[in-house]
DNA sequence: GACCTGCTGCGGATTG
């Protein structure tokens, strides 16, 4: 029986009579407005399409019910979409997914990564057609060791699809993929059509851009606003006590017990998913939450998800949830935020303030069944205050922060991806790729297909000149008296290895095992010793053996146990709308309807505070024989204002949102910081040559030092900061 | 004061 809105909608009499005999199989009751407005345009134009939508609204029919409708009747002598995905349990939803349409359609469905056996790629490269879903990084096997099959493999290419854009926008793989799509345009001398899949951004102009670079007329925008069901917002403020002021969020102590009882008590009988922002936070956690379920005597409900458990590990909790016919609650990093369909849960809990508005939002989006508001609580500490506390302490800065965050939140505002990188680091895995294509490349076609007309438009000749030498002189490249580039011996060796593929660099690891059984990975920080406990996938185990040779820890089962120590990372960037929201909720008295009675009572200390050390008149203050600056600016800025500084040898350094001068009057502090601000525009690069420690991606230390510079520059500093006020 | 992602081809053993 077909459906009556289908019926009389517009966009479903323009497809293929056969994809409507499908639709109507399905018994779908109609199409979603995304799907409606995705089809006409993508069979209407011929334009580059965004399709633009919250997770779970039917991005992937909206694209492909239109792609597969011009597919059919059409014949082809190679792979007619290539689908790109960030992720191989993504590839294979979508694999699953496409599956029942293109069967009915006779469009074969290819998928090639890591995991795909040997048969199934023989079978695309010896029969190359219909749908290929694959990853950046084996896009890049294609191109490095069958550079020549590639015109082969494609020449019926009609359309590219990439799935969660917003996921490779300003970085390193993004960069990797756009490389890639433009060079497969020039094999191809053609254009194909993109269709990119994105969540929903603030600014689509970034999107729009990275879709195709540079181009001459804009991609069409199919955007659903969909607003959803509301959001219940709750903000738990804690008060640490003075004597675990050192230990940090999710130890074992009072303040955390806290917080897990208050998840227990609120949690429990529900599914659900908390963000921790580290995995040692998760760990702990976990910890704490399923040893009070083992105390109640009630069945395990409480699992870790992050990104250095094994594979089986988070297929099991995955699994569970996807199942979803019992109480969940998966504690977890950015591992869940978006990707693999899970289903919707009924509340999502976030400890500590959000990286970032953007994340906050994709992690809400997880939240609100059908029709039900999404559920978000968010939990922050506070040290307790003492006589000797620092007045960045004393504003209560991680709250306001949070509470920033949660009103732009609210206002719909979202972070704007970066723009405007460098990328060194992935230019110089592009050259060594080309070369492997091609069998060799002149300089002047490298810079003109990467650079000139490609997506590395920031790097002008001379800079490519420069590290192409650097290149040569550390024997990965090297050049022929008739000019062509070729591999050097380290260039052809690491181009040979497979960890070539990845744009991204990653750390060395131990692999943990218990009774053969995988259980995940633990990068080489500190040395773990035989006999030692160690909390790892929310269980307690005692190290057995360690075999530094194979880099393999032995665990068994234990009833002590400490949380290992995952990473020391570098903390994530602050955009200056945040910090410029932060200054108004210092300066109103109003209270959210959100905050606690603990969240608002912090809050007004913090307002009090600020107020006392005369914030609210002045951005530089006293603190001992030094003094502070709030310039209520993002990272961006800080930074390069510490660069500023460091230039005219006052030596600063960067405590949440105050910049610390430690001997340094506040007076002094402020002569120098307007000499700073009047200095403009800033040359970041100069700047960048001062700093020690460049290098940071997979390629940085080949480079040469003004690419390097440029580099970092682009990425860790701004040449047009607001005022310094 | 952080998080996440990815990976080829071959040789040798085993199985049908």
């Amino acid at each position: 029986m077909p459906p009556s809105a289908s019926e009389t909608s517009s966009s479903f009499d323009l497809l293929h009579e056969r994809v409507r005999r499908w639709i109507w199989d399905q018994q779908w009751a109609e199409l979603r407005d995304v799907q409606e407005l995705a089809i006409r345009t993508i069979l209407g134009t011929e334009t580059d399409v965004i399709v633009s939508a919250a997770t779970a609204a039917g991005k992937t029919e909206a694209a492909f019910l239109p792609i597969c409708s011009s597919l059919v009747d059409e014949a082809s002598s190679g792979v007619q979409v290539l689908y790109v995905g960030p992720l191989k349990a993504l590839i294979n939803d979508q694999w699953r997914r496409l599956d029942g349409l293109c069967e009915s359609l006779e469009i074969p469905v290819h998928r090639w990564h890591g995991d795909v056996t040997a048969t199934a790629r023989q079978r695309l490269i010896r029969q190359p057609d219909g749908i290929l879903l694959i990853t950046p990084e084996s896009l890049e096997a294609l191109f490095v060791r069958r550079g020549s099959e590639v015109g082969r493999l494609f020449a019926s290419l009609k359309y590219v699809v990439i799935d969660e854009l917003h996921a490779f926008i300003g970085s390193e793989r993004g960069m990797q993929l756009q490389s890639l799509l433009h060079r497969l345009e020039r094999v191809l001398r053609r254009r194909v059509r993109r269709v990119g899949l994105s969540a929903t951004l603030g600014d689509m102009t970034i999107a729009a851009d990275f879709l195709r670079p540079r181009s001459a007329s804009a991609p069409a925008i199919v955007k659903s606003d969909d607003a959803g069901s509301g959001v219940k917002l709750r903000l738990y403020g804690f008060r640490r006590p003075a004597r675990e002021a050192a230990t940090p969020t999710g130890a074992d102590d009072e303040t955390s017990r806290s917080i897990a009882q208050h998840l227990f008590k609120n949690l429990r009988g529900s599914s659900n998913l908390v963000f921790a922002n580290a995995r040692a936070a998760v760990e702990s956690f976990t910890d704490l939450l399923s040893r009070m379920c083992a105390a109640a005597n009630l069945p395990q409900e409480f699992f870790a998800h992050h990104g250095s458990l094994s594979r089986e590990l988070r297929f099991e909790v995955e699994d569970l949830l996807k199942r979803g016919d019992r109480p969940l609650t998966v504690i977890c990093t950015s591992t869940l935020e978006m990707g693999i369909d899970i289903g919707a849960v009924k509340s999502v809990a976030q400890i500590g303030p959000p990286p970032n508005v953007a994340s906050l939002r994709q992690r809400l989006g997880r939240s609100g069944r059908r029709g039900e508001p999404a559920i978000l609580r968010v939990y922050v500490e506070e040290k307790a205050l003492t006589d000797g506390s620092a007045p960045q302490d004393a504003i209560r800065a991680d709250l306001v922060e949070t509470i920033a965050m949660l009103n732009l939140l609210l206002e719909r505002w979202i972070e704007p991806p970066p723009s405007g990188l460098v990328h060194g680091s992935t230019l110089v895995q592009q050259i060594l790729s080309l070369i492997a294509q091609d069998g060799g490349v002149t300089a002047t076609n490298a810079f003109a297909l990467l650079c000139e007309n490609g997506p590395f438009e920031h790097v002008d000749r001379p800079m490519f000149k420069s590290l192409l030498k650097e290149l040569a002189a550390r024997d990965l490249i090297r050049q022929e008296p008739d000019g062509l580039l070729l591999h050097g011996d380290r260039g052809e060796k690491a181009v040979n290895h497979y960890d070539f593929y990845s744009a991204f660099i990653s750390p060395d690891e131990y692999r943990l095992m218990s009774g053969g059984r995988p259980l995940g990975n633990l990068p080489i920080v500190n040395p773990v010793s035989e006999g030692s406990f160690l909390i790892f996938a929310g269980c307690r185990w005692r190290v057995v053996a360690v075999d530094n040779e194979k880099r393999v820890i032995d665990l068994v089962p234990a009833a002590g146990g400490r949380v290992p120590i995952f990473d020391h990372g570098s903390g994530t960037d602050v955009h200056d709308r945040v910090r410029r929201e932060m200054l108004a909720v210092y300066t109103t008295d109003e209270v959210a309807p959100y905050l606690d009675k603990e969240a608002a009572d912090l809050l007004r200390e913090g307002r009090e505070n600020f107020t006392r050390y005369s914030l609210n008149r002045t951005r530089f203050i006293a603190c001992g024989d030094g003094s502070l600056y709030f310039p209520w600016l993002g990272t961006l800025a800080m930074n390069t204002l510490v660069q500023q500084l460091a230039v005219r040898g006052v030596s600063v350094s960067v405590e949440g949102p105050a910049i610390v001068a430690r001997d340094l009057a506040p007076a002094a502090l402020r002569d120098s910081v307007r000499a700073c601000d009047a200095e403009r525009p800033i040359d970041t690069r100069a700047l960048a040559a001062n700093v020690e420690n460049k290098i940071e991606e997979k390629w940085d230390w080949a480079l040469d030092e003004g690419t390097l510079d440029a580099s970092y520059a682009s990425r860790r500093l701004e040449a047009n900061p607001a005022r310094y006020p």
